[in-house]
DNA sequence: TCAAAAAGTGAACTAAAAGAGAACAAAGAT
DNA sequence: ATCTTTGTTCTCTTTTAGTTCACTTTTTGA
């Protein structure tokens, strides 16, 4: 009934819509499949509808919705069917947890505020939602008030910090030299930079070839914070 | 199905209705998500709306219904869940609900075991303790077991992976092209690579220059997991 | 081994989603 | 009747996402 492609595909808008209920987008599938342009995809999520896999609403973003699924695919949905039983796990395979519900319990994260996007050269995005906030692993905190600010853009791509990682942040206004910062320039403009003093004047040095260090007057330049800790999904 | 936006608001509306049977007003559901304008509320309801998620009467205050939650939002707590047969009315149902434990337990952490480490081409250490366990983000897990390695080495840098980066691993035994996986080859030797295909052949591509792919039969290759999260700490 | 079907690419184009702000209209309360 | 709360509509802007097309490559089955 359907062909490898159309299954993967089929597979991974499933797990989508189970892991947290929003339709991919079409980049976002051509991504998964390892693909460079969408087109294919969109061919084939016009496969899988006409084959009755899926129902959409054409011309609407992350409207796409599956309403069966190929024989002998349980619905507990894996698509990465596992049997453990003769795979050779030389070292690290002893124990098996499940993420179930009852390890879900007391020994939490913790949760900090999200406060939005930091990007190179341009202001953070006060977004501050009542709503939005992220739980991370006590031992990524550092001793003081902790928030996140999602990354955008590649200026610090050399230390691995990439576009779309989650950074924990702790709240502090001063910093050693060489640690990495979110420095507030005139009072408008944040970035995540490392940060150099020199004499009376600080260097804030992206980690990318792309991009200038700025050498600033220390007056002209304020420490929100402290980079602590970092996050990144691949999923 | 839904964007990001519209789940958000729609588990808002959910949320609220459970919590005291009172329907939000657009104000309301605008500062709950952190917004300016209420018109976005009204575009957004209407999606919800044609989506067919919830129901509303029109120019009446505080009248939205929910009448369905999108897939794997089943919540962990059975009274949370939407009951279908019994859709809940803005106005006489007064039922009087407890605090949902919903969101507390979905935001806390999740514990997965620390196996070892993982290097460039050279096999796992096989440390695991059987009592080093950390904390994760749940947004950060898979859908299956995981699992969690110390990386060593600088194989995947350009790939923003670095050396001494804790990476959240999936157990499962298959992979897509592209994905960053946990490959054993010939049973012996554990890397931490991206995986690509190439007829019956499948490629190791480290993301750093200095490391060679490796390019190797298919059944020399066994998966082990795929890279779902990554976790870094600075200090 | 050849032709058809399926898959992949890249670019141009169009449309939807999202956010802001303001003015206005309807419903319900005093 | 009029005030307050709440919902509706508009215009405008930016960002994100879907569609289409022309063309190439790969896979598959008769």
């Amino acid at each position: 009934m359907l062909t490898a492609k159309q299954q993967q595909l089929l597979m991974f808008i499933n797990s989508r819509l189970k892991q947290d209920g929003i339709s991919p987008s079409f980049d976002e599938m051509k991504d998964a499949l390892g693909l460079k342009s969408k087109s294919g995809i969109h061919r084939l999520v016009g496969a899988l509808e006409e084959r009755g896999f899926i129902r959409r609403m054409t011309n609407r973003a992350r409207a796409l919705e599956v309403i069966k699924l190929p024989e002998g695919i349980g619905s507990t949905d894996s698509d990465t069917d596992v049997d453990p039983g003769n795979i050779v796990r030389p070292d690290f395979s002893k124990t098996q947890v499940k993420p179930s519900l009852a390890s879900v319990a007391m020994d939490s994260g913790v949760e900090i505020p999200l406060h939005g996007r930091i990007a190179a050269g341009t202001p953070i995005d006060a977004i501050e939602n009542a709503d939005s906030y992220i739980t991370v692993p006590p031992n990524l905190l550092g001793r003081g008030d902790c928030f996140a600010l999602e990354v955008s853009g590649d200026s610090m791509i050399e230390l691995g910090i990439m576009d779309g990682d989650t950074v924990v942040i702790e709240n502090c206004d001063t910093a050693r030299d060489g640690e990495i910062v979110v420095a507030l320039v005139d009072g408008e403009e944040a970035t995540l930079k490392t940060l150099k003093r020199q004499g009376g004047h600080v260097a804030l040095v992206p980690a990318n070839r792309d991009f200038d260090t700025q050498i600033l007057e220390a007056k002209r330049v304020r420490v929100q914070g402290r980079l602590v800790g970092l996050l990144r999904n691949y999923h």
